[in-house]
DNA sequence: CCTAATTTTATGTCCGGCATAATTTTGGTG
DNA sequence: CACCAAAATTATGCCGGACATAAAATTAGG
């Protein structure tokens, strides 16, 4: 195969470096720790870190990011004739009961930790947004309809979602 | 008065300097300006502008803080009887024809400005999580509950002045 | 094994943010 | 009016994140 072990190899070294910089992190605390400090302790470049992340955040919410993209995939998974709002508490339930695992540090601990950096936690609001709009395209998509109207539901469900994984 | 002409000093002089950055990020961009720029236009010296405005976004939400605070005020404000989401709405309305003259620029402008800036929007972001937060209290405060599904009501709620506003 | 592509690294720059201290300005008081 | 104390402005320097460029090292494929 062509770039298999090449990709591959990238895969782990993109997940080493995210754990290392996600344990640094969680002792720490998120802006105590430089870049500099991440890649000394992963034994590469500063250079080569902010090549797999380009922003310091990407190594928070890199593992992150699928679970909280999950919301636009339950809708446009769900069975047919279940609910969107139905759709999105099963999905919450089914992300509680397989959490802690993806994220490399307890969940309380994840949280603890985007909630005490004001970067973290704007980047995780941005998370959500395209949540939302990808929500709101769903909709769009099943419906036919694009409009205000369309995008306030997507939003209001977005919201009750953002509530309970907050 | 012991600080009274201080202290309109100091607010002109706040006013004169975040008005000439809005012209200049009206006319450059956001990001294509510098501070040490802003200072240089505004006569003064970039510590006197980050002394005024810690952060490069405070120089552009200044004066949308208070249009965009709104929400918990119109919610905690309205007439006995009246629905939050009807103060939502006459809020709203009321914003719409007010609007343009206290941001400094048009809305449009100040609406692209904010969209092309990752740092606007996120901080815009963060503006409008206050503002939920505010609007949560509120209904907290009124109905002497505080839970979950209050919250959602909040964050439903000001979902939907997000969406208008956008 | 050797070459070419990819990856990693080294170096330097820029800007925002912050801390400290010096300097200027200002308001009140004798 | 002049002085003093308080406050505001400014000068200087540092740090970290982000980026651009080019060199060096690694690796896949012939």
């Amino acid at each position: 195969m062509a770039t298999g072990l090449r990709e591959r190899r990238k895969q782990e070294a993109r997940r080493a470096i995210s754990g290392i910089a996600m344990a640094m992190f969680a002792a720490k605390g998120f802006d105590e720790v430089t870049i500099s400090q991440v890649a000394d302790a992963a034994g590469v470049s500063k250079m080569t870190v902010t090549n797999y992340f380009p922003r310091k955040e990407d190594l928070v919410f890199d593992r992150a990011e699928v679970i909280i993209r999950s919301l636009a995939d339950a809708a446009a998974a769900r069975a047919p004739g279940e609910s969107l709002l139905a759709a999105i508490r099963r999905d919450y339930a089914e992300r509680i009961a397989a959490g802690d695992v993806t994220l490399g540090v307890p969940t309380a601990t994840f949280a603890r930790m985007v909630r005490s950096s004001p970067v973290l936690t704007s980047r995780g609001r941005e998370i959500a947004d395209l949540c939302e709009q990808a929500l709101g395209d769903a909709i769009a998509a099943e419906t036919g309809v694009d409009d205000a109207q369309q995008r306030i539901v997507a939003a209001q469900l977005a919201s009750v979602h953002r509530v309970l994984f907050a």
